[in-house]
Formats: C-alpha cells, sequence, structure tokens
DNA sequence: GCGACAG
DNA sequence: ATCTTGTCGC
C-alpha cells in the first residue's frame, strides 16, 4: 500500500471544499474484496492542540489484532464539519506508514459519500491510498432516514432526495445505531456486512474500537491489553 | 435570520 | 473531539 503524503496548511476552507467536489468522481463504488483476510481501523484523537492518530490491523473473521500504527502531529487545520478530512487525515497517513503489512480494507471513524460533497474522511483517504474504504461515524452528518428497528442487524437507508448514501445500522440491540457508507472501491451492501461481521458485541466494530483504545492509552499499554486478552482467548 | 452540524 | 463522577441497568 502506497502512502503519499499531503500538505493542508496553506488550504482555506473554500479552496478545501472545491477541491472535495473536484476529487468526488473519482470514488469507485463497488464490492469489497469477501472474505477479507485484514480489517484495520483508524481512528484520531486530539488534546492540547495535538493530534494522535491510531490504526490497527485486525484478522478476519477472528478479529484478533495483528499489528498497529501510532503517529502524533500538531493540527494544522479546524474542525469544520464536512471538511473533517483536512483536520485529521495528515496524521492518519502517518500512522498507516508505520504499518509493515496492507489490510484489505480501512475502516474509518467518520463518513463515507454521507457528505454533502459525497467525500468524507474514509473516501478521502481511500482515493488517496487508492485501497478499499469505508466509514463507520458514530453519529450522521448528511443524509435522513426512518426509524430503525430495535434488534442488531436493522438498518434503513440515509437518504440525499432520493439518493441512498449510507445507512443507519443497529449494531447492539436497543443501542444507538452506527451511520455506515461506502468510502472508496467499496459499496454499501458490503460495508454493512463487514461492520456487522465486525461488530459482535459492542456498538462500534473492533477495528475501530480498538483503534480508538489505542489512541487513547498508547502503544505500551495497548501491546499489554491486547496480550492480556490473547492469554484468555488461546 | 434560524437551525444543523462526522470528529 | 474534549472537559469530567457518579450512576442506572443487564
Amino acid at each position: 500500500m502506497h502512502v503519499p503524503a499531503v500538505d493542508f496548511s496553506a488550504y482555506t476552507p473554500q479552496q478545501a471544499a472545491e477541491e472535495q467536489r473536484q476529487l468526488a468522481c473519482r470514488a469507485v463504488l463497488c464490492p469489497l474484496p469477501h472474505p477479507p483476510a485484514t480489517v484495520a481501523g483508524l481512528d484520531v484523537g486530539i488534546r492540547n492542540g495535538i493530534a494522535c492518530a491510531a490504526v490497527v490491523v485486525l484478522s478476519y473473521p477472528d478479529l484478533r489484532a495483528v499489528a498497529w500504527g501510532v503517529a502524533r502531529a500538531p493540527v494544522s487545520f479546524p474542525y469544520i464539519p464536512g471538511l473533517l478530512a483536512y483536520r485529521e487525515i495528515p496524521v492518519a497517513l502517518a500512522a498507516l506508514r508505520q504499518l509493515d503489512i496492507a489490510p484489505d480494507v480501512l475502516m474509518c471513524d467518520g463518513q463515507g459519500i454521507a457528505h454533502p460533497r459525497r467525500m468524507g474522511i474514509a473516501t478521502h483517504l481511500g482515493i488517496l491510498l487508492d485501497h478499499p474504504t469505508i466509514g463507520c461515524a458514530k453519529s450522521r452528518l448528511w443524509g435522513t432516514h426512518g426509524p430503525v428497528g430495535q434488534a442488531r442487524g436493522e438498518w434503513q437507508p440515509l437518504d440525499d432526495h432520493g439518493e441512498t448514501i449510507g445507512a443507519a445500522l443497529r449494531t447492539r440491540a436497543g443501542v444507538k445505531p452506527v451511520y455506515v457508507s461506502p468510502g472508496h472501491r467499496a459499496d454499501l451492501d458490503s460495508a454493512i456486512r463487514l461492520v456487522l461481521a465486525c461488530a459482535p458485541r459492542y456498538r462500534l466494530p473492533e477495528p475501530t474500537r480498538l483503534a480508538h483504545l489505542l489512541a487513547a492509552v498508547g502503544e505500551a499499554e495497548f501491546m499489554a491489553w491486547v496480550k492480556r486478552k490473547e492469554m484468555k482467548r488461546g
């Protein structure tokens, strides 16, 4: 997996939005590799102006952590709804560069095409990497949907003026749904199935959940956590 | 002008 | 996202 470098430091929000409109047509909708051998999760946390990006590669379908990477960098772009990619992608690429293996699919904490210009962070990263990506966000950015059934696995399409751009998916009975959308080289059906298969127990799928944990506690504590878990599972 | 608004 | 403790429920 070739990981390019980017520099958004001189972008104005207007320039960023214009670039999104220009890049959007490059997104490819097609089924994900099935089944993938590995799925990676990506998450970025920010504290005191320093972003920490974490990526965790899990084997599939057994969902064991097999590799990970971390990177830190000062944030250089403000948080603006719809422009999250310009804040988080630079440090995310640095974390991905640390990986010694290329995951078959990258699951991002944010939207894919469920975005006003169809360019959520998952789609943007997928295009930069030319690699399969999907978005799995904790809340909605764009599109509307009807009431989602209470059972695990129930979902409703995210609609934008008649176009289906993603889904509100219930990964745990009675718990707030997650928002799934294709990033790049993915489609909604395979994205929904992958997220569900990656979330056997918690609301958030394991790849994203573990990436969040790694970004929060750091490599040392994360490694200890993984080893402790390996003991229990055999 | 008002409300909505990934992380 | 981050700031922060306890607390209700399976």
